[in-house]
DNA sequence: AACTATTTATAAGA
DNA sequence: TTCTTATAAATAGTT
């Protein structure tokens, strides 16, 4: 390279060691610049010095993005942190937790339906006789209720008015 | 670099350009080698040829997804943050959404459970009054749909039963 | 894949 | 850090 063969072994000198990736640094990323334009390629390159500088290079007819999607597309690993994945698994249930409470309501909603006389044309007369009996047995208590909350209501006033 | 300088610009014949691919490709990977050893420096290089050949280089200290993962947390441009924060709204969104289902799911099934007498502690005369007579209504429609069930099932079967 | 004339990268010094 | 420069390394074109 420069004045003298040298042996690729780390750098022990700190001054050193960050001139020299300084240096090297600027050498790939050209590099990579070149390769992308005269082969057509994509390249990214990320990389950290030992001080914990980043740097990154991508071609410019892609983004970092794209690369490693289409690196986890090739290489089988899968790069989306544990997190992501905890919460499309969240997603996920939540969406099925909706649905399910949707149907659950739309069949609640048909049951008042029901229950108030209408959407009565898909019951058989099994069914029917069933809910007749429901409603005239509800009809009973709260008609019960009805005349014992008039009545203490009615106690309640005489009691309010004489006293 | 070798007889006469080149042009940094697009090789149009495909396999010179496949074969300067393959040599500089080598040496990259050489440089990020020598860059790992020499300044302790993590690399992650991805790319693929304009033939969608795909290679990597990574220091070996690491791994890609770590690099990955880090590269994540350095770049300011984070990854995934505009996909993150959509998602963080949009669970959001559907927790809102499912607790208003939920609210909905309490509500009707406590109209069932008046509509079956049930659960009548809270209302007041005037709300048992309605219900009262909505119930009236309802048994009334319900059994004149039962009589009519009824006679044009019987007509079904004498049909049937004649025929 | 190997060779080699040149260009390019870069280590050390300023 | 930046420039200089001697030398090593990379590589384009050729075989």
């Amino acid at each position: 390279m420069g004045r003298g063969k040298i042996e690729i072994k780390k750098i022990e000198n700190p001054t050193n060691r960050q001139v020299t990736y300084s240096k090297r640094r600027t050498g790939i990323m050209k590099k990579a610049k070149e390769l992308t334009v005269l082969c057509d390629a994509e390249v990214s390159i990320i990389m950290f010095s030992s001080t914990g500088k980043f740097s990154e290079y991508c071609s410019p007819s892609t983004d970092t993005k794209k690369i490693f999607d289409r690196y986890q597309q090739v290489s089988g690993i899968n790069l989306w942190s544990a997190q992501y994945e905890a919460r499309t698994t969240f997603i996920s249930e939540m969406q099925n937790n909706l649905n399910h409470l949707k149907q659950i309501n739309r069949n609640l909603r048909r049951e008042i339906r029901q229950r108030m006389g209408e959407d009565l044309d898909g019951m058989d007369i099994e069914e029917l006789r069933g809910l007749e009996q429901n409603l005239d047995e509800a009809l009973k208590v709260v008609r019960n209720r009805k005349v014992r909350t008039q009545s203490s209501t009615a106690y309640l006033l005489q009691y309010l008015f004489y006293s």
